[in-house]
DNA sequence: CAGCCTAGTTTAAACGTTTACGTGTAACGC
DNA sequence: GCGTTACACGTAAACGTTTAAACTAGGCTG
């Protein structure tokens, strides 16, 4: 059906070799054969067939984008910045879904294989050794997240979840907040791992008490049950801050169950900045990721990877930031209040 | 690098055809060689070249599919379904998001056809009259969201919109309510037109006033707006109808920001059922979209056409359904609930 | 004017599969 | 002992590109 480079060579005149060069831009032509040759293109409907042109130059021009899941919030934002970039650079995102499990993962890693993608960005939580292996062996660039080191043809984005609640505390501490519990998640998992310990040195820093963290499961439920346990002390907490949002949801959800006004009787943080952190109510302060940067990040990661015939890996770190909304107010209470120099130095002003 | 067909077949000792045979299990082959060849695949770590076979056989693997934005909730858990099928059917799905820019599109599908992708899904709000063309002239298997006609290569998708709003208004209706209110959204979408029109003509068939509709944009804020001039007639309906879930947040939220209590004074539904419909204060009666159905669906259409000769198209209807949440309750004011038989024929029970 | 460069182009050999034909062997019926 | 059939496998020609190498003029150098 679709014409060939052949009925293109026919039509203007030339070889196919010319045709493909001008194509590439990979050698000079004369102006006029040039435009003799885009003519023909134009009148056939001609489009190159990337089968044939992966298979001579033994590299396709998709890319692998593995997450966990498209329908968990933090993964749209990152494959349509990836996606972006690949487009600008005249490549193809393949994303696939590994549904947090280790044998679809491998399985789909040897289908890019197939593929013969040139690079491949690994973004989920978790990571198969066997799965950086068989890419290292075969020579294609990767990225990954929160790998934890880099190599010939690995790289690693590393994500600065610690200035995120660092950010957080200091907030809450200004506001006058001295009580302040926290609400992680499931510890295999590297990122609720690393903020719960920023969580306690920084409290510790701060001379907060640091014991007042539990952990859940980064759900809605999760955070409402421990919410209600945290509640149900004697010297209840002013502030909690959360591991993630959905937990948050669940403290908004126990708070307004029991009667108490956030953000007037209890503060409350969230973490990851999903789309409805904004509309919460009351819109919920939170540390936002900035996913559309990681995403472009991994994309010129393996684009770096790809020029320099050395396949040198290198580490991309991505902050952090606060975003403050109204779920945080200082303390009702006045005691809480006096504590206000918050810094360990004497505040003076 | 990697291992080709023609190191496995001298390895098994036997020829690349046999190998190609019982890896696509073309051909009966012996036992014997079969288990040989099967060995030396495993011990050489093989994988077929995909951009060799898609050129050989003039079509890839690979399945397109178009949607507006992954960011939009509405697109994930159909994307998510879609590749789940093509991963159970030994494909993969390339997804591209269009941005909403019909320039855009038209060159995503000018890249799918140069990807030799025997078929599409469109899913996208907006459809260009010159992309149907390109991929019925290619003779692609198509199938499109609403496009409202079926042919040769070209499947489509109804959802009914009308029965979800036809059960929404049946159920406040049953529970009481006569003042009945609606926010819409852009009428350009074909969503918005069908579910007003949808309102308008259910209210009028259960006797209600129809003319309590209003157009907004599917935002948030468009939805807190619209809301705001609705309660600020004399007789301000008992519930509101929203055209979509965002549109219901904002009602929320006006409600809310006018110490009025939903769905104590107010009933408030929505529609789509986005994850955090569940979420809200309280949690959001709705209609659902089965997306991950849209997805299977717009599978098995691209499929079914792909294993008929004639490319035969046909049309797919998914509904649309209730959820009952907390944000519906009958009205407060006596008076409403005296109209409680509202099946226009007498209610005896 | 022989030799050499340069710009522009063509030739032809890959790339790794699939698949239409062909070949070889053993079993079987007559 | 010959023809037929069935089965198992091999040969080689596509598929549509890219790209190293060869070719061709025309212009320049000494």
């Amino acid at each position: 059906m679709g014409a060939s480079i052949k009925d293109v060579a026919a039509k203007a005149g030339v070889s196919i070799a010319t045709v493909s060069h001008v194509l590439n831009g990979t050698r000079i032509t004369s102006q006029p054969t040039r435009e003799r040759v885009l003519a023909a293109i134009r009148e056939l409907g001609y489009s190159q067939n990337q089968s044939a042109r992966n298979l001579a130059r033994g590299r396709s021009t998709l890319l692998g984008l593995l997450i966990s899941d498209v329908r968990n919030p933090f993964f749209p934002d990152i494959t349509a910045a990836f996606q972006d970039q690949a487009l600008a650079h005249e490549m193809d995102a393949l994303v696939m879904n590994t549904n947090y499990d280790p044998h679809r993962t491998l399985n789909s890693v040897r289908r890019l294989l197939g593929l013969q993608v040139p690079g491949v960005a690994i973004l989920t939580s978790q990571i198969d050794p066997a799965v950086i292996d068989m890419l290292a062996r075969h020579r294609i660039a990767a990225v990954y997240l929160d790998l934890g080191r880099v190599d010939k043809s690995i790289s690693n984005i590393v994500i600065e979840y610690e200035t995120g609640i660092v950010l957080m505390l200091e907030h809450l501490s200004q506001l006058g907040h001295r009580r302040i519990a926290y609400i992680g998640g499931p510890l295999h998992l590297n990122s609720a791992q690393r903020r719960k310990n920023a969580f306690i040195e920084t409290a510790a820093r701060l001379g907060l008490d640091p014991s007042l963290a539990l952990d859940a499961d980064f759900t809605v439920k999760g955070g409402y049950f421990a919410c209600s346990k945290l509640l149900s002390v004697p010297q209840p907490p002013t502030a909690i801050v959360a591991g993630n949002d959905l937990t948050a949801i669940g403290v908004l959800h126990r708070a307004y169950d029991g009667k108490i006004r956030v953000p007037e009787d209890l503060s409350v943080t969230g973490f990851d900045d999903i789309l409805f952190a904004e509309y919460t109510q009351p819109a919920l302060t939170t540390a936002s990721i900035p996913r559309a940067e990681i995403g472009r990040v991994a994309f010129q990661a393996i684009w770096t990877m790809l020029s320099d015939p050395e396949l040198a890996g290198r580490e991309y770190r991505v902050p952090t930031r606060l975003v403050v909304r109204e779920s945080t107010v200082p303390p009702a209470n006045g005691r809480e209040r006096s504590h206000h120099g918050i810094q360990s130095e004497p505040s003076v002003r």
